[in-house]
DNA sequence: ACCCAGGGTCATA
DNA sequence: TATGACCATGGG
């Protein structure tokens, strides 16, 4: 076997997993408001949230726009935040009816749509990816800090780097491939929340052949820069 | 009681 | 550009 790769981390995560079946969402338009709520927010909060808008029958932009902030900001509460998240709900939802809908929004190229959605109130670099991957099926890689934790302890990146140098780094590693980048982010959030958060080496883990590799590698040689 | 969660904005230097 | 304060609930 080659030495550990960006795609070999893959594979091990996705036979200690299994498939994650991400984004548990239903319409595009939910999984948008999902990724807006989950920001720095266990997604367990956020379910409760979105249930609450279901029950409401507000999983809509216009129903969203026509709900008052103080009943939206009720609802939205378990999801934490709730006032600051009225507000970026509210945009996002402004933003997709000024631009005429979803599906409207779709034809546009992905570079298009990911500098109109950061200039949404609320949608940053992560959110946008989320967005961007999971409701419009972008092949976009989504970065985050567990992204930063776990490579950086494989010693494949410094965790210092710009959020797009990542992004670019790793969807120049993986190539082109929605469904790959999908799962792959699906699965380093999973396995940041596991046993790795308390064992920065891995031992024992599923990666953990792959840390013992580390020091004889061309650390991220697939990713991008060659470190020597 | 403390820490963290599927971040982003805004003010300040 | 680079920090720091702030937002707020719920589970471990």
């Amino acid at each position: 076997m080659g030495r550990p790769s960006c795609r070999n981390i893959y594979y091990r995560l996705l036979a200690a997993y299994g498939p994650s079946g991400w984004w548990p969402g239903d319409s595009a338009f939910v999984v948008m408001v999902g990724a807006v709520l989950t920001q720095n927010t266990a997604w367990a909060n956020v379910e409760k949230a979105i249930a609450n808008l279901r029950s409401a029958n507000l999983l809509s932009p216009q129903a969203i726009i026509d709900t008052r902030s103080t009943r939206l900001a009720k609802l939205i509460r378990p999801s934490g935040y709730f006032n600051v998240k009225t507000k970026r709900l509210r945009a996002l939802c402004h933003w997709l009816i000024d631009h005429g809908g979803i599906e409207n929004i779709g034809s546009a190229s992905t570079r298009e749509l990911r500098v109109a959605l950061l200039k949404v109130h609320g949608v940053g670099p992560e959110t946008a990816d989320d967005i961007l991957l999971y409701s419009f099926r972008r092949p976009v890689f989504v970065i985050d800090a567990y992204t930063r934790r776990i490579f950086s302890r494989l010693g494949l990146i410094t965790g210092a780097e710009g959020y797009e140098a990542l992004r670019k780094r790793f969807e120049a590693a993986l190539g082109e491939d929605t469904s790959l980048y999908n799962e792959y982010h699906a699965l380093i959030v999973r396995h940041a929340k596991g046993t790795c958060r308390t064992k920065p080496l891995c031992q024992g883990c599923c990666l953990a052949r792959v840390c013992s590799h580390v020091a004889g590698i061309s650390l991220g040689s697939d990713i991008g820069a060659v470190k020597k």
